[in-house]
DNA sequence: CACGTTATATGAAACGTTTCACATCTCTCG
DNA sequence: CGAGAGATGTGAAACGTTTCATATAACGTG
């Protein structure tokens, strides 16, 4: 007997002796009379017969794909986090479909497209495009992004990170903050670790200031900041809070250079949790966000839509890390 | 005028007043009269038609998606290879569907039964199973893991990267040699690496001994060895290569902790070359392995499956990079 | 001007599923 | 014992493309 290359459900039927449409229940785990189910899955072994997902999605308009809108990478961050998603959506039999955007909402939009043209049954996107809407009906859930009305963004509780940051730092002894980020001029949930910080410092009646810096690849003026703030070796500020790991591992490296001894004079806290992969440590004392669980939270927001009105906004529960970079 | 949910190729039809084929034709570069190609496109745009991949791909065979067979996203190395593999596949017009593995075997067979379900074009692997083979006809390109006869692996010059560890070391001035590495009992193109090193060391005339532990895990052994061999404060041994950058850096923690001046008294290499996302720079001294240009490679080779027999292995070049854990 | 030759547009068939109206079979009960 | 209800299997139709055999238009030539 001849072995179809790939075998469709005709031929299982044929090599069965039932219809289509019972080879079709079998398949979809819809109840069948048990010698029916027998005959049938004998067939499915004997032929080495797989589903054919296209087809499928061509018909029933689920294609149990979603897309992932990374911008790179390279990060850590996003790394970690598209592994989790991956693997939580693996978990509930579905795929993904990886797109990398490079930071370009222009790249951003052709992915959304693609992802449109793959009927993809809904995208997790972390995006820098001023907005993002998809004509197709295609559930959306964002990643620190806050977007028109509907979409729902998961993050962690950047505020409440932000209060910590200064709270741990005045807890420690400092007496004069200072906040530094990194950060495009989108509506980035992000903006949120400033303004806790901020709203801490005033309410423990602590000094403090803030430099920003727009463009993440010249870091110079925040060192020319630095620098300038610095007399005879001691800064003006003994407690710095970054908005990011590695903006804060870039500013410890600095203020070393400059002969600042960290922590002892200046204290350091970052946002973000990274460790080194080699030695599992934190980069930094940071305020961890939980990775996974946002992962989780996502797709479980994507995966649900329809169920209930979706929450516009996830926050979630940070803490503090110690690190190195502080006294404790 | 009604404009449906999801306009498909007949609508366009309809409203432009051509037939199907035409459409066809323009959607795929297919030359067709100018009057024609226009009035389709003038169609598409009014209705935002999008092609829809799945009845494409049911049609014609071909689903312009590669999936990614990958152990873990956490180690930096797969996430920058998975990184440049999909913005890679995404230049050639082709889309990554991500499934992470966890390292898992079991895992790695159903991840290939979903490709294959899935209708992939082809698929790159790296991966942790003794061997692997689907059953259809799809290509398969590995990366560091060499398997069955024909199908192709592509890896960094590993055996000249281990030579190139050992000539570096005594350049420098080393005289009595280790080689540590962690690895499975997997048929790898790692284990060249050791092949190497021991190689020159020979030709060299060095002392040299190793030390293996295949249990990721604890690495206890590895510290009891190293501490076992430290007498008055000074080691045994003047140079030690490591089989990944994240070994040498736990090395060379534990050797700071012991009180072992790295790189005064021991000098470190390790493999792979990954960087310190914040500072951007090596985490120790190091092996470069070519990620880019093999995740190019990787995807050239798949994709130009059928017009010439493809080699079965690719080596690409690898270089020593200083990075802290050497005198130079 | 009629005929043959290209060039180009047409639309039916097919890809491998899911779905659903219908056919068939099995019981139950009067 | 026969009718009716319930359960279960059947297979045609449809999903939105691509492809290809055919129809049509346009043009050059004798």
């Amino acid at each position: 007997m001849k072995k179809a290359a790939n075998p469709t459900m005709k031929d299982v039927a044929r090599e069965a002796g039932v219809a289509l449409g019972t080879v079709s229940k079998v398949i979809n785990n819809i109840p069948v009379g048990e010698s029916y189910r027998v005959r049938v899955e004998k067939a499915i072994e004997k032929l080495g017969y797989h589903v054919n997902n296209y087809a499928r999605g061509l018909k029933s308009n689920r294609t149990n794909c979603v897309a992932l809108l990374m911008p790179s990478l390279y990060h850590p961050f996003f790394a970690i986090l598209t592994d989790e998603l991956t693997a939580c959506l693996m978990r509930h039999d579905y795929r993904s479909l990886l797109m990398i955007t490079n930071y370009d909402p222009e790249a951003e939009k052709k992915c959304l497209i693609l992802g449109q043209q793959n009927k993809v049954d809904g995208v997790i996107a972390l995006t820098y495009s001023p907005d993002l809407k998809i004509d197709d009906a295609i559930p959306i859930v964002t990643i620190d992004r806050h977007f028109s009305g509907d979409i729902p963004c998961v993050s962690s509780d950047n505020y409440r990170g932000g209060e910590l940051a200064a709270e741990k730092l005045v807890e420690l002894g400092c007496e004069k903050l200072l906040y530094m980020r990194i950060g495009s001029e989108l509506p980035s949930e992000v903006y949120k670790r400033g303004d806790g910080f901020e709203s801490a410092c005033r309410r423990l009646r602590v000094d403090h200031s803030q430099v920003i810096l727009c463009d993440e690849d010249t870091e110079a003026p925040f060192y020319t900041y630095l620098r300038e703030h610095i007399h005879d070796g001691k800064p003006e500020y003994d407690g710095i809070f970054c908005n990011s790991d590695s903006l804060a591992c870039r500013v410890y490296d600095f203020l070393a250079e400059q002969g600042v001894s960290v922590p002892r004079d200046v204290q350091i806290i970052g946002y973000d949790g990274l460790k080194n992969y080699a030695t599992g440590r934190y980069l930094c004392s940071t305020i961890v966000q939980p990775i996974s669980q946002m992962a989780e939270t996502a797709v479980n927001l994507l995966l649900n839509t329809g169920s209930f009105p979706a929450p516009a906004n996830v926050c979630l529960p940070v803490a503090y890390a110690p690190g190195g970079t502080t006294r404790e």
